[in-house]
DNA sequence: AGCTCTGGCCGGAAAT
DNA sequence: ATTTCCGGCCAG
């Protein structure tokens, strides 16, 4: 199918390259695996290259090889490459004395991609994985269980009792492995691990918590005993380094481990990634995530974190049935979650690691910079950033309402963007539309592709549209993102006055017709229809006929009911009696898991017309809370830390922040909580105010035997939520 | 070292 | 006791 051909969309003049990577020459080392199954290693000539503001720098550094002028008035308009890495480096230091700015200064006359496979990738032009489906990835799955020592509750890898007790791997190919410590001792092991890596040779090297736990922990005991930790190819040594993970509104530091050769992929990034999208998972350890998504092995073998250690001693073979079936678990995870980044990396100038660990908005940007640097077209530099105001919402109705109708709009801000031919000021080459149609298209042909297939291809499309819708939807985005080479705040600001003018409209429209509006936000209506309408595709017609070409409307939807309760927060109970809840105010994970399940079964009841069953719902937990019926996770509050404890405390000190229950609790906690842990904990005391803040207790050091929730606290909680749905 | 955006609800702490 | 502000979490 001509239309599915990705070489369209982007060059890459490589087929079926799994890696690449630099050699002290400066040249390209790509790692092909071939329709084989063999992995070659071949070189290309390469030059490390920047780019700087106009000729006169470009003359003053010394050791060039090249000197290209790109076409355009962009602030960087001259490409200079240099024979080798160390020239790069001593340029880059040249142009800071020269400049006497910061690479990273926003009218720094020079502009540094300091990602080294970006810059391959975009100047052979090449991109990972062509020519390849998902399958043909060589993944080794890895997990290790360790000792902890007596008298301790963590393992530390650098005290002398604790060690690697198994190392357990599994690939692709349907190996698997498992490594003890019983065998012929730790040093023994861990040069067997190595050697099997080798061997195997895997493209990717998967594992849970990886970065954090594995390989550190691996890397820490193979320095005890003076083994070279090498996992890469060509036997090239790891490199690790601190680096940050974002995923919506949370940020991780982990340890990043760069492996020649090969990607490292952290299972705990994807499902967070994804968790970010869905924000209905329980947890994301492997466990609850294996269980969400419905891949935990049958009659799994299950062993508490300080059981480890006793496990070993007493029944070995059951702590390695533990540990293979965390790999298969990691492997099952990886299946489901890694395709759409595989996909991305045949697009996206980036390492397949990178693809994951780095943000959408900055995928794009490096899309977009490749174009130009094939086209030699100069590069613009940001935008400042610019208030930008963003899409319209109104809750018009609270309450319930029978026989619901939603209707929105197809891919509102992406439409808008094609639709009115938007460009942003700095893109000369007109790069921006023309990738995000192609994009679309590519995506809606993918769809299509992905109804006839089936098996392996059906996901494999199923995949690919998926990861592009994301993309596609990161495009207006990335407009307003500070750091977008081609950012715009006035496109930014046109493309969400113009869908606030179309929610707008439509809203009229419908208001008109009789309709009564209950929600609305962003690109849909929640609504009931006019009196005497009962053809939703009529309604869907006559809504699209009043919309500008190229916004398209789909009236996807209809309830039996809804209860409206504020701006983005309504239950709503589908036909075959489903109840679903949406917003923050009705299912936050911040509230306690009490709250949550009462205005579930409140909003049932509303929503189902059994109102005169509330006050009996009321009393039941009334009494429950009073009787010491509920567990204590029931009073549990969840909240995840931001910052360092730490720097909570030293922000605190400097009057920079309010004083909170979750960090004051962390930072007196017996383990060492970090930034991106979360804390659970209640309040604890006998008075209904109660400050919460020297009131509370992490859950995990209660005690169930000896109950001290605060009972008053938390009936004046139940109070309030009955109050709450009582009003409108 | 790396980062897409705004709008909105809510609880808790501090200020009034 | 009431208001203001901030951080957390969520919708899209």
């Amino acid at each position: 199918m001509a239309t599915m051909d990705i070489s369209r969309l982007v060059r890459s003049d490589y087929d079926r390259v799994v890696a690449v990577e630099t050699d002290s020459a400066g040249r390209a080392v790509l790692f092909r695996r071939g329709t084989d199954d063999v992995v070659t290693r071949e070189i290309m000539p390469f030059q490390p290259w920047l780019l700087v503001s106009g000729p006169e720098l470009a003359r003053a550094l010394k050791d060039t090889s090249e000197i290209t002028p790109l076409r355009g008035d962009g602030m960087h308009r001259v490409r200079v490459s240099f024979p080798s890495w160390s020239a790069y480096e001593d340029a880059v230091k040249d142009l800071k004395d020269l400049t006497g700015m910061n690479p990273s200064a926003p009218l720094a006359p020079y502009r540094l991609f300091t990602d080294k496979a970006q810059q391959i990738l975009t100047m052979l032009p090449a991109r990972l994985f062509r020519g390849m489906a998902f399958q043909d990835l060589r993944r080794m799955q890895l997990d290790i269980e360790t000792r902890t020592a007596d008298g301790f509750h963590f393992p530390d890898a650098l005290r002398a009792s604790d060690e690697v007790l198994l190392v357990s791997l599994k690939d692709s190919t349907g190996w698997e492995c498992c490594l003890s410590v019983a065998q012929a001792g730790e040093a023994a092991m861990l040069k067997r691990m190595l050697e099997l890596i080798q061997e195997r040779d895997p493209d990717v090297i998967e594992g849970h918590n990886i970065f954090n736990f594995d390989l550190d922990y691996l890397d820490k005991r193979c320095k005890r005993h003076k083994i070279p930790f090498v996992l890469g190819r060509s036997r090239r040594p790891t490199f690790a380094r601190s680096s940050r993970f974002t995923a919506g509104e949370r940020t991780a530091t982990y340890k990043r481990y760069d492996i020649y050769g090969r990607h490292v992929v952290d299972t705990w990034h994807l499902v967070q990634l994804y968790d970010v999208a869905h924000r209905d998972m329980d947890g994301h350890g492997l466990k609850p995530a294996a269980r969400y998504f419905g891949v935990a092995a049958e009659n799994r073998t299950y062993v508490a974190g300080n059981d480890i250690t006793r496990i070993f001693e007493e029944d070995p073979e059951t702590l390695m049935k533990y540990c293979m079936d965390d790999v298969r678990e990691t492997d099952a995870l990886s299946r489901i979650l890694s395709p759409s980044y595989f996909y991305q990396a045949q697009l996206v100038p980036y390492s397949y690691q990178s693809c994951i660990t780095r943000g959408n908005a900055t995928r794009i940007d490096a899309l977009l910079c490749a174009e130009y640097m094939q086209a030699n077209a100069s590069l613009p530099i940001p935008q400042q950033a610019q208030p930008l105001q963003g899409a319209l919402t109104e809750a018009q109705h609270s309450g319930v309402f029978q026989n619901v109708w939603h209707v929105d709009v197809r891919s509102l801000y992406p439409s808008i963007i094609l639709a009115r031919g938007m460009c942003p000021a700095g893109d000369s080459e007109r790069a921006f539309g023309r990738i995000l149609g192609e994009l679309r298209n590519f995506r809606l042909a993918a769809k299509d592709a992905m109804r006839e297939a089936s098996g392996h291809e059906k996901e494999n499309y199923s995949a690919l549209q998926g990861s592009f819708k994301i993309l596609i939807n990161s495009f207006y985005g990335y407009t307003a993102f500070s750091q977008g080479t081609f950012n715009d705040y006035v496109m930014a600001n046109a493309i969400t006055r113009e869908g606030r003018e179309i929610l707008g409209s439509m809203r009229d429209f419908l208001q008109d017709a009789g309709a009564i509006i209950v929600e609305m936000d962003t690109d849909g209506i929640y609504f009931t229809p006019p009196p005497g309408m009962t053809d939703q595709a009529e309604m869907e017609r006559r809504v699209q006929a009043i919309l500008p070409p190229g916004i398209e409307v789909e009236l996807d939807a209809s309830y039996q009911a809804m209860y409206g309760y504020k701006s983005k927060n309504y239950a709503l109970l589908d036909w075959d009696g489903r109840v679903s809840v949406t917003g923050a105010a009705l299912k936050s994970r911040g509230l306690e898991p009490f709250q949550r399940r009462y205005m579930m079964e409140h909003l049932t009841m509303l929503l189902t017309g059994r109102e005169a069953e509330l006050p009996a719902l009321y009393e039941r937990f009334e009494t429950d809370i009073r009787e010491h019926r509920l567990p204590l996770k029931d009073f549990a509050k969840r909240e995840i830390l931001s910052m360092a404890p730490r720097l909570y405390a030293e922000k605190l000190a400097a009057k920079a922040t309010k004083r909170s229950a979750a960090y004051e609790l962390a930072l007196q906690a017996k383990k060492e909580y970090l930034q991106g842990d979360s804390v659970e904990f209640y309040v604890t005391g006998d008075k209904k105010n109660v400050s919460v803040v020297g009131n509370a207790r992490l859950l995990e050091e209660a005690d169930e035997q000896q109950r001290d929730e605060n009972i008053p606290y938390y009936l004046d909680k139940l109070a309030q939520l009955k109050a709450k749905f009582a009003e409108g």
